[in-house]
RNA sequence: UGGGCUAUCGCCAAAUGGUAAGGCAACGGACUCUGACUCCGUCAUUUCAAGGUUCGAAUCCUUGUAGCCCAGCCA
């Protein structure tokens, strides 16, 4: 057994330079800023997490963990119009699933109502924030625009103890829904327009999802992040760049509340994948229309997606790693996560062989009603994988692909007189085959021999190609599901004209005949295999709970041979 | 002359004034019981553009160009 022996230099080469986030922890951290950092994923709970939370995610509990700081999941679920505790659950599953642990540090933001209140109250009495009677339309009018100044509420100069007064009521449920809010009093001439005094509350009588009906005034999310964040003891709240124009007033928030160890803003890039649709309300649409069989479609790339498509948590932190952080917009090539996957699954998974075209082989030497039982490693790369038994006999399955009457140009598979190794058992040589009435090959006869059987040590000669198969009475019969992008490679994801999506129609093919080796009958859900020559599967979590196992086709093989199209 | 941000290979992405890392993809070739894996090679004289400063510039300055975000009582 021989190990690949490492370079201990070449180990000490595999540099990683840090993020620029990791740059201003550093700096943070050496200024004696913090003893312990601590990160957040914020999510509300309005809908599934998808691969672009995943980078959020992880980048922050990557964070914690190399600076042995703290890692938090919180909702954010201010707004009670599009929270569900059903989200909460998923997030929560899928957050663990992902290897984000937080532990015991699971928080909502609607737990911090009454603090919020307070700071709300404090603002008030500091001439800060004042109660403003203009309606939603009203307050847009006074605004301005991108490029004119706003102008000021007629409100805005309300005393401190009307204000005072105002807003208990409006707690009290004293003001019907939209007709007051609590505003911050910052400057209305602000280029930036999150500046021209935001508003920091609204009426709205809604039952929320943790708080029942407490409460009849919600925060918004300006003022009421930074101050989860900072009772939390967040250091870094690590956000996406849309919100970079809100740090002013984030730091607003943060300062006037008054906390003794502000958090502080930071802003990256989001990622998107070439291919994949990740718009929630494209989602949704997907599912109703029923393109998708659901939220956790395999075509789909939310986190319960991946998971059930066989994407193991393990490919998603190294996707994520490899992607890695910065502000510049990015799209990633799909093709990296399916290197993720196919890196991930290499060594750990078993190597069967699964027949998805079957057309029968029969070795016309070998003796009638005769079985022998080969030993075949679970996986050549891996011992530890074990090896299993698999029956050969006179008649097998073969793929239609790996034979051809008559060959194309560096053909190496089966065809008339050319010899191929039979994978885990003996050279065959193709005689000749029989057809349909269409023309369609329906069997191929060889002849093999006995001498090349495998682990016999047999040297006589090398053939160039290795076919897999499957003993035609023992093979177990099973649904194959084939997934490709949802998406039209060519025409990208949008149709520009109406917005509409590009689909692909062939993003899912259904195989109900395909022929695997007998030891595959007994997969599990969740169970993951290669198989040889075609690619990563898994068992589907849905439809295999009973019989014969469903598999999902997780991600095809790389191939640098390709078969002319039909 | 609204404001904010970004620009380095087909796609991500390092380089912090010292002579353009790495990964994915692609393409050659070796090896092979998977046309896989692995291995080995190729792949930016140039960093959005044009000027300038400097012995030296992707990095600094100037002027442009392109893209993204912001006018919710959403987050």
């Amino acid at each position: 057994m021989s190990e690949t022996v490492k370079n201990p230099a070449e180990e000490n080469k595999e540099v990683v330079s840090r993020n620029f986030i990791e740059e201003i922890i550093d700096t943070d951290l050496a200024e004696g800023k913090y003893e312990k950092i601590c990160t957040r994923f914020p999510p509300e709970p309005n809908g599934y997490l998808h691969i672009g939370h995943a980078k959020s995610i992880l980048l922050n509990y990557g964070l914690a963990k190399k600076y042995g700081g703290q890692f938090n999941l919180r909702f954010d679920d201010t707004n009670p119009t599009k929270e569900r505790t059903e989200f909460v659950e998923s997030i929560k599953e899928d957050v663990m699933w992902l290897g984000a642990d937080f532990g015991e540090h699971l928080y909502f933001a609607s737990d911090y109502f009454e603090i919020m209140y307070e700071k709300a109250i404090l603002l008030i009495k500091k001439g800060l924030a004042f109660v403003c009677d203009l309606s939603a339309e009203e307050i847009r009018e006074y605004r301005g625009t991108l490029k004119e100044p706003g102008k000021n509420s007629p409100y805005r100069d309300r005393s401190i103890e009307e204000n005072l007064k105002l807003f208990t009521e409006m707690k009290d449920g004293k003001y019907p829904d939209g007709s007051k809010v609590l505003r911050a009093k910052i400057d209305m001439s602000a280029p930036n327009i999150n500046m021209r005094d935001p508003v920091l509350y609204r009426i709205a009588r809604l039952s929320h999802h943790n708080t029942g009906d407490r409460w009849c005034i919600y925060p918004m999310y300006d003022f009421a992040h930074p101050i989860e964040d900072a009772i939390e003891g967040v250091t870094h709240s690590i956000c996406t760049l849309e919100f970079e124009d809100h740090r002013p007033l984030y730091e607003w928030v943060v300062t006037h509340t008054e906390w003794e160890h502000p958090p502080k803003q930071i802003e990256f890039a989001k990622m998107y994948l070439t291919n994949v649709v990740t718009g929630k309300r494209y989602i949704k649409k997907l599912v109703e229309d029923g393109i998708v069989d659901g939220w956790d479609d395999p075509r789909l790339v939310t986190i319960a997606a991946l998971r059930r498509r066989g994407f193991t948590p393990e490919s998603i932190q190294r996707f994520v790693e490899l992607v890695g952080v910065a502000k510049a917009d990015s799209s990633v090539d799909y093709a990296m996560l399916e290197y993720c996957i196919r890196d991930d699954l290499k060594m750990k998974v078993p190597r069967m062989m699964a027949v998805l075209d079957p057309i029968k082989l029969v070795i016309d030497n070998y003796p009638e009603g005769q079985t022998e039982m080969l030993d075949a490693d679970n996986n050549l790369e891996n011992p530890e994988l074990l090896t299993r038994k698999i029956p050969f006999g006179r008649e097998l399955y073969i793929e239609r692909d790996d034979f051809m009457e008559t060959p194309i140009p560096k053909y190496k598979r089966l065809y008339p007189g050319n010899e191929v190794r039979l994978m885990h058992a003996y050279f065959v040589k193709a005689v000749s085959c029989e057809k349909d009435e269409n023309g369609n090959v329906t069997v191929v006869h060889c002849t093999y021999d006995p001498e090349t059987k495998v682990g016999s040590g047999f040297t006589g000669r090398k053939v160039k190609g290795t076919i897999h198969w499957v003993p035609a009475k023992e093979a177990v019969t099973a649904t194959v599901r084939l997934y490709e992008n949802l998406v039209d490679e060519e025409k990208g994801v949008y149709n520009k004209e109406d917005g509409s999506l590009n689909l692909n129609p062939n993003s899912l093919t259904v195989i109900e005949n395909a022929k695997l080796e007998p030891a595959l009958a007994d997969a599990k859900p969740y169970d993951a295999f290669q198989f040889v020559r075609s690619g990563y599967y898994n068992v589907d979590v849905h439809d295999s709970k009973e019989g014969a196992p469903v598999f999902n086709r997780i991600v095809t093989m790389k191939s640098s041979f390709k078969l002319p199209q039909k």
